[in-house]
DNA sequence: AAATATTTGTCCGTATGTATC
DNA sequence: TGATACATACGGACAAATATT
């Protein structure tokens, strides 16, 4: 017979912290109890359970305050893209084209509700983007203008949910699709395409602008991302703390 | 002027150990160094450490033995789904909409896919899934089926990004939707429509089968939301821990 | 096989900073 | 200005699991 119990105290906690929290219906604003009192319902020591109610505050369920306590946030995106970022570790290249895959279908799947919402001011926006496109040279700054971009594209839709993934689609791109996809030159024209589309207020120009700029090419991609991968065992020191 | 340290050691060292994984470009089976030398290369104290180090591990970015020490994971999407489904936390029934929303544009997006790598074997599947559906009267039970039903088909479509969304929604759904919409035969009837567009080989009947399976009502969903909603301090009893 | 070293798991005590009343 | 409640952070200690010799 195997051992149910073996799981760890900390797992343990978190799940019925977790349970606690959706049981009691808990919303944005409400407060957990203190870490003392958790820790002796629960039958832990105070240091376990802050290992698990940090793991909820780090990936942004609760926040806590000194002399305070622990208080329940509301939604938050954040985080779910680093998480997925982090998760992606080392499944080279195939999962890039995967999320780019899921991107391509959310961002067309939602064009309807994305042209239909676009205001002009938000066109002012994107001109304003395809400008500082045209100037940089940098090709981190060129991948901060192209997320913009297609944040402003979906800003109206008010889908939280859809947000979040597009963010975690973005958060794979950062690291791994800019070293090796497309030309500047060819961004812009893809980017100039739905822009024009959408001034002329012509669905399906926007439409296929939008499949044009979904189209990669991602031969040798897998080489490319093979041959530059780099070992530095050093923990950051380019995020030195600022004191004063 | 503003105190721009002020942010917590914990999250500092979070931020550190997520950095040294992709500067290192660790893979899965890599080991990280041992508790005490990252808590003395950082400057801080083991507790801290562990506070860091315990979220990557519920997260599911490393896993650590005993005696052994941290190892990096490959992909796992089992986190995410969690962790989006906590982060919906008393943000009432707009998010739920919005990510049934998203699941149909993924799951529409993905119907070609979807309908070409459909196997034999899968349809038998699906159809012993709707033969349980009549029978049973429980509803989460009806919620697995489900669940199941839907997975089947995206199962050739191998995009684990994709999966990963997908789940993130049901998670949602498991607590909430099934709550209130939908009665169980017309669920049934739903399921049964794209079960046969695919049994008949018809795609375009595929297509709009999905759209009706959609195709929900969410009148009164919010009132129902707020009047059922209960409230219950307890941390929970259900979960026994079995020792033996 | 057995003893030993290594590494994580868990607990305790204490001092400090911070918000509230 | 306290006094109190609470989170933050540190250090030490021992147990349990695993690896090494």
């Amino acid at each position: 017979m195997k051992n149910l119990k073996s799981k760890k105290l900390y797992f343990q906690v978190y799940d019925e912290l977790r349970g606690y929290i959706v049981k009691n219906n808990l919303r944005p604003g409400d407060k957990l109890p203190t870490e003392m009192e958790m820790a002796a319902l629960l039958g832990v020591s105070r240091n376990v359970l802050r290992e698990a109610v940090k793991t909820l505050e780090i990936i942004g369920v609760v926040t806590s305050k000194s002399g305070v306590g622990m208080i329940v946030n509301s939604f938050n995106a954040n985080f779910l893209s680093s998480c997925i970022f982090l998760n992606l570790i080392g499944d080279d290249v195939d999962l890039v084209m995967q999320s780019q895959e899921v991107r391509k279908v959310l961002e067309m799947g939602f064009a309807r509700q994305s042209f239909d919402t676009i205001t002009p001011e938000q066109l002012t926006e994107l001109e304003n983007i395809l400008q500082k496109m045209l100037q940089t040279e940098s090709v981190t700054n060129f991948y901060e203008l192209d997320a913009e971009f297609h944040k402003i594209l979906l800003r109206n839709i008010k889908n939280e949910v859809l947000i979040a993934f597009i963010d975690s689609a973005w958060a794979c791109d950062k690291y791994y699709r800019s070293k090796f996809i497309d030309d500047d030159a060819l961004r812009y024209k893809k980017h100039r395409q739905i822009f024009d589309a959408l001034q002329m207020k012509d669905f399906e120009a926007f439409e296929k602008a939008l499949a044009f700029h979904f189209s990669y090419n991602f031969k040798n991609a897998k080489d490319y991302y093979h041959t530059h991968s780099i070992q530095q065992k050093v923990f950051s020191e380019d995020e030195e703390v600022e004191v004063e």
